[in-house]
RNA sequence: GGACAGGUGGCCGAGUGGUUUAAGGCAGCGGUCUUGAAAACCGCCGUGCCCGGAAGGGUACCGUGAGUUCGAAUCUCACCCUGUCCGCCA
């Protein structure tokens, strides 16, 4: 959500900066709503305040028992009725369609994202780990993990249908064990405060962080109303929703792992065999409500968070800043992590960490202040996976892989494998 | 799911149609007094939006939305939420 008073200030920066998202210009017909609603309102609160002054004479006289007095002024005060109930009409129709303007429209990219449209923009920053050098052809996850008898894509199809899996046995084990290890690592380590949320959420939560109005048919929906959250950035998020905050108490840094919904709408035919893009699945989720001023360095940090836990695991990774025109629509600078599949002999995606500014808390009403001083300010959200917990088992499946078929347990799950160092066919 | 009781500012709490411009208290901030502090006393003390260079003025907000009325925290309707009891239940 933006600030009409900022593109009333700046228009022409305004729609430079959407223009980056491939956006045709919009300030123009925004400061048009605009002023439509200001004249509407300073009308509405001049009529109403007329209205207000003469009922109370309207009081005064009858505390008097002056009833000719009052009913002339009821009568002069009835004339005034239709057109206040136009103009409250009126008024409201324009602030609602600034608002629905608004509120489509996505964030602004930081100074220092590149420019670009699409994936082939985005900036390699760093790599850290080398791939390992396989003596054989390494699989892709899906020929391992149903090789090892662990995961049943025909079970996941007849209990639910395309894009579920079941997993059993060890392998099941294994990503348990990812889960508690990113979670302790983020506790532990990095600050991180863990918390239980609901899974389903009401719309307001979701107009929020910007699921709604543009994406509800990314999110699944229960018949009574509640949306299935994509993510745990959302009720985390929304934790900070009409609430003004003690500057002394940011930043908060909470973490989550959950399972995540997403409907897939528009990736028909992508990524359709494994695991990779699944209806559900679970993850660690980062989220940090920072002051205005503190948000960049968050970012830095919470980047550095998710990384560590490939760091950990020894998965080689490298991190990315997208591109103007890739990032979501909540984001004013996103770094991706995307750690290497060798079976697919490629990078692929396993976070996402995004500073969105102000733009979430305005939806919110997310504020914060200094104690004793006059007035708020909108926080600042930010959000990364630490890390998706389906795509790591991915990635620890086809980088610990053994000719065998078999799987190396990482060492640094060895505390949460109860000491198994290998996950084998069953029996 | 059923019955009853509720929802008022950061917190507590009064307020059942017209000086309510939401009493009073607590917390907080400033001041007087004091060597300093406490106490006492005095003052300040919600969030938006609109107009204005500013000073200031207007308007909205008492769970949400609609309605009645010249006028609604107060009356009506619907919904949401909370509490208590009953039922059901991991």
């Amino acid at each position: 959500m933006h600030d009409i008073k900022i593109i009333r200030e700046n228009p022409a920066a305004f729609d430079a900066a959407i223009a980056r998202r491939g956006l045709s210009p919009l300030a123009e017909s925004l400061i048009a709503l605009d002023a439509k609603r200001r004249a509407a309102q300073a009308e509405f609160d001049a009529t109403q305040g007329k209205r207000n002054t003469l009922s109370k004479e309207i009081g005064a006289a009858k505390a008097k028992k002056d009833e000719a007095r009052a009913n002339a002024l009821m009568a002069e005060v009835g004339e005034l009725k239709d057109r206040l109930s136009a103009l409250e009409a009126e008024q409201k129709q324009h602030e609602v369609a600034l608002a629905d303007a608004l509120s489509l429209i996505p964030n602004l990219p930081a100074a220092d994202v590149p420019d670009g449209l699409d994936e082939n923009a985005n900036q390699e920053l760093r790599r850290h780990g080398t791939p390992r050098a396989f003596a054989f052809k390494p699989k892709e996850h899906f020929d391992l993990g149903e090789g090892l008898g662990l995961m049943d894509f025909e079970a996941g199809i007849k209990l639910a249908g395309a894009r579920f899996t079941v997993m059993r046995g060890q392998l099941a084990r294994l990503s348990r064990a990812l889960g508690q290890f990113m979670l302790d690592l983020h506790t532990t380590e990095f600050g991180y405060s863990e918390t239980i949320v609901p899974l389903l959420v009401n719309d307001d939560t979701a107009f929020g962080t910007g699921q709604l109005p543009k994406f509800g048919d990314d999110l699944f929906r229960t018949t009574t109303g509640y949306w299935m959250i994509p993510t745990a950035e959302v009720p985390l998020t929304n934790l900070a929703r009409d609430v003004i905050i003690d500057e002394s108490q940011l930043p908060w840094r909470l973490t989550a792992l959950t399972p995540c919904f997403r409907s897939e709408a528009g990736a028909a035919g992508r990524d359709t065999r494994g695991m990779i893009r699944q209806h559900q699945f679970e993850k660690v989720e980062l989220v940090s409500i920072t002051r205005p001023e503190d948000s960049e360095a968050e970012h830095e940090r919470m980047t550095a968070a998710a990384e560590t836990v490939l760091k950990r695991l020894d998965l080689p990774f490298r991190t990315m800043l997208l591109c103007a025109g890739d990032m979501g629509g909540a984001a004013r600078k996103t770094y991706d992590i995307e750690v290497w599949l060798p079976g697919q002999d490629r990078y692929r995606e396993i976070s996402s960490c995004s500073n969105c500014g102000d733009w979430q808390a305005r939806r919110m009403n997310a504020r914060c202040r200094v104690p004793g001083e006059k007035g708020t300010r909108f926080v600042h959200t930010l959000n990364g996976s630490g890390l998706a917990v389906g795509r790591t088992l991915i990635a620890v499946l086809e980088n610990y892989q053994q000719e065998d078929g078999s799987i190396a347990v990482p060492d640094a799950l060895l505390p949460y494998t109860g000491g198994l160092k290998k996950i084998e066919k069953a029996a």
